[in-house]
DNA sequence: GCCAACGTTGGC
DNA sequence: GCCAACGTTGGC
């Protein structure tokens, strides 16, 4: 069992979106940084929480929790050219891409904003709150998700 | 294999 | 909208 953080713009798929989808489930794709890559091909599996972090917004930060309720396998959208993910050097017998399907647990009461994030000396190793790190997925320890989790 | 140029991320 | 930081690309 691991604990994660997931980046995504609210404007394009934020938690709302996620509580709408049918099952409450969505395929996390477009992800196209191979560390992200790695991680949810390689070390992500079914029952693992993930933080839902909004990006690129008025009040960047943790907004909920999800599920990861399947484990990486190969993302659908680099193969179609209709996608603004389409990866035309992907080879389908070998694919570059994964992702995994995320489920919707809960929406926090409030934001816990980027910038209380970094208040706390608690929390200072995670890359999140590092300066200049653009990870869209990154593991989270379990003392960090606990304590992330006492602040709502 | 180096590294400059370029594109993207994402906070502010 | 700006721009720093970073990852990727491609020429050599």
């Amino acid at each position: 069992m691991n604990y994660w953080l997931m980046k995504s713009e609210p404007d394009v798929f934020g938690i709302e979106h996620l509580q709408q989808r049918p099952n409450q489930t969505e395929p996390w794709d477009g992800v196209r940084n191979y560390q992200a890559r790695n991680m949810m091909r390689d070390q992500m599996q079914e029952g693992d929480l993930a933080f839902f972090y909004h990006s690129n917004c008025k009040v960047p930060g943790i907004v909920g929790v999800m599920e990861i309720v399947r484990a990486g396998y190969p993302d659908p959208t680099q193969f179609d050219p209709e996608t603004k993910y389409y990866d035309p050097k992907s080879n389908p017998d070998k694919p570059r891409w994964y992702l995994v399907d995320v489920k919707f647990k809960q929406t926090f009461k409030r934001t816990i904003s980027l910038t209380e994030l970094k208040e706390h000396p608690e929390l200072e190793d995670m890359p999140l709150v590092r300066k200049g790190n653009r990870l869209s997925i990154m593991p989270v320890t379990a003392e960090q998700w606990a304590f992330i989790v006492g602040l709502e």
